[in-house]
DNA sequence: GCCGTATTTGACAACGATTATCAAACCCAT
DNA sequence: ATGGGTTTGATAATCGTTGTCAAATACGGC
């Protein structure tokens, strides 16, 4: 699976960075048309979709079935702060939580166990700019 | 916003004593159909949905994308360990997660925090019968 | 630099879950 | 039983996402 360094992808890396929010496939999608970058929807999501298998993006779903890519700091398993209306996010290490997961799904018998941990609020920067 | 009972929504809480495991809104259809109710699948949806806003019925998102309902025994806030192929769920009571998460949401300034925390994995039963 | 070719792109169609539409069917208080 | 607001359900529409496939492109070898 040889991967090509080609202008789109140099480009989706490139506002990942720039962005540092979580961001939505078409809301990237968009900042590179706004910002000159001739690229297809599908090659955004292609692309997304790679760097999320090669572990290079975190991925999350908002409430309302929508995927969300991040490039994240940290590479190790870790868990999301996130801002419901600017995508700010702050990178939370959750070592009790880990622990504690695996230990109610041994103590239940069941195996395989995969924990969806994430959360959501309202950052400081969009509290004070938005209406009370 | 009166509600009425109607013959739809009476088979539809049926399914879900019935039941017991997160299911989809399709395979809840699909039991009612095979049960000998005429329904539709809109219907179904509808009812789920008010049925969620009531707070009657508790909604997961699998990794796919789809939305789980189940009637849970506890009314009050908990959390699910639910299996990958079979749907059995455990509901999880869990005390330190809950302060955990408010406390780093509060930590890094951020307000009304939600949060989401489930558990996914492979009851006993699933992995006894399925090939290792 | 130029080819040859395997990879990648992107406009578009297709998909799957969910929601909107709206006329016909149905509750239910009177 | 009647009337009028509520509910139903077949169908169309929506929305994020993935599949299609011919044309465009990257890049190792010359
Ligand atoms: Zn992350
Ligand atoms: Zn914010
Ligand atoms: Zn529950
Ligand atoms: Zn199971």
């Amino acid at each position: 699976m040889i991967q090509r360094v080609t202008r789109q992808r140099t480009a989706v890396a490139g506002a990942l960075i720039a962005l540092d929010d979580f961001r939505s496939a078409q809301q990237l999608h968009e900042y590179l048309r706004a910002h000159g970058d001739s690229i297809g929807l599908a090659t955004v999501y292609r692309t997304l979709q790679s760097l999320a298998e090669a572990h290079q993006v975190d991925v999350i779903r908002t409430g309302e079935g929508e995927s969300l890519y991040r490039r994240c700091e940290r590479r190790e398993h870790h868990h999301h702060l996130v801002c419901r209306s600017c995508g700010a996010t702050v990178e939370i290490d959750g070592p009790s939580v880990e622990s504690w997961a695996s230990r109610i799904g041994a103590a239940h018998g069941f195996s395989d166990i995969e924990h969806t941990i994430e959360l959501f609020g309202t950052c400081e920067a969009c509290r004070s700019s938005a209406p009370a």
